[in-house]
DNA sequence: CAGAAATTGCCACAAAATGCCACATCGGAT
DNA sequence: ATCCGATGTGGCATTTTGTGGCAATTTCTG
């Protein structure tokens, strides 16, 4: 009898850990038929290698302090400002724009607050609300059940008011880029709506700060063949270099 | 023998603390089904952190709790809020209830920050953005074209969205209330949509804070038969309490 | 304004859950 | 056959949580 790899059981408790932000020992323990002691042996390895917080009774993801939306905000705020004018000096007069979620996106749409005659739909809640207070910008917003986290709107009713649109440009965001050039989501969900967002787009861009480089998220994320422009803060690692320029992916550095 | 980690319900009450500015210990004893002392012990290693300032009762963020800024800059707010506190006592736990967009709906927000388990569906962003970071309420946002004065997505697909819910209750503000008792709306198209709102509710309250009494505003509201109630903060004048009593609407007086 | 009633804070101790370590067991590889 | 790594088991220390009593504070009431 094989019995169940160890490394699948830690892809397991990574897992879980994405979905819900915290783990507990007993739980994982029932959940996957092996003693507490192994769980907690699992989470000690995967603690050093930085891929877990051990607290009291189990982990959590995150440290101690929250990345809410705010939290990410301020990471790396300046890169992600960059990669916002830098995405906005690509729209122009007239357009019809989709902004994904995201922090990154929204530094993109601080961008556009002083612009005029675009029209910019979005799942975000804290992008409406920005936008639609700039005198210049006409806002769409894309309904559907709210991710506390992103603060935006995603399920079956975002999905089918998307499929009515098409836009001159997508902005989306990704949850990481793996070692090997592949982006990344958190969930099949949100994969699958940014999968439409772009489908929607004549052009569509990524915007990727370089914290996401080399950071692997659970979901592999659909993505259209043809991508008008990758847009960084800082060059991404040579692996990953070499992906993007193997799928024709042209890589847009902003620069502060 | 399985406990909830101890963390996450440090960071319940965070969101919470973010979400609403004050949190009672023993409303988050009850809720987390933990004893009031826990609860009293996670603030404390809250505070040590400098993440909640202990107060009498509860915590609080900030030097004082404080009715966010678009909450304060609203006409009669305490008149709004006394409202707000009135419709919440409404809503029970498990319901589904429609927040129509406005300041009076979003001081019934306000009040709803604490509850668990119901889910709302509005159209207003700051009530969407204000609910999603209450842990125990599920938000769906209604989507469609944002008009800026209110903030809240009007239009076709709006409409199209609410056709497919069923609600608990519907809660909707007005325009104005002409000098004959009729309530009127801003436009056509608000109007439209509030009456397809209350026809989702298998109950429906109209908000009604008294600076609207005698204010027309120019279209005619569609109104559904039946009204559960029509919530105020003072008894409105006389020739409009007589058409409302004639209409067979029940006026509920909020105190402040 | 004073006193009563209710709520809350605090402390100490007990109970429960978890963490940790040593050692036994099992299966596969050398 | 033996070694080695992974896993389970049991005992004990540590941490967390619940409980009850009592003081302090707030709120109600007359």
């Amino acid at each position: 009898m094989n019995r169940p790899l160890a490394i699948s059981r830690q892809d397991h408790i990574v897992k879980a850990l994405d979905a819900s932000g915290a783990v507990s020992v007993s739980l994982l323990a029932e959940r996957l038929g092996v003693s507490r002691e192994t769980i907690r042996r699992d989470l000690k390895a995967l603690a050093d290698q930085g891929r877990a917080n051990i607290v009291h009774g189990g982990a959590a993801r995150g440290a101690t302090a929250e990345p809410s939306l705010a939290a990410r905000q301020a990471a790396n705020a300046s890169g992600k400002a960059a990669i916002g004018r830098k995405a906005a000096s690509f729209v122009e007069e007239g357009m019809v724009v989709i902004l994904d979620s995201g922090s990154t996106t929204l530094a993109l749409a601080y961008a556009l607050l002083e612009r005029k005659d675009i029209t910019v739909l979005t799942n975000s809640l804290p992008i409406a609300l920005l936008l639609c207070r700039s005198p210049g910008v006409k806002v769409t917003m894309l309904g559907g059940e709210i991710d506390p986290n992103d603060e935006a709107a995603f399920g079956l009713d975002t999905l089918a008011t998307l499929e009515h649109f098409r836009v001159d440009l997508a902005f989306i965001g990704v949850g990481g880029i793996s070692p090997e050039g592949e982006p990344t989501d958190y969930s099949r969900l949100a994969s699958e709506q940014r999968h439409i967002m772009m489908k929607a787009g004549q052009k569509v861009f990524l915007l990727v700060d370089h914290s996401k480089f080399e950071r692997r998220t659970p979901v592999k994320m659909l993505v259209v063949p043809r991508i008008a422009g990758l847009i960084v803060d800082k060059p991404p690692p040579k692996r990953i270099a070499q992906a993007f320029m193997g799928r024709r992916w042209p890589v847009i550095q902003a620069r502060a």
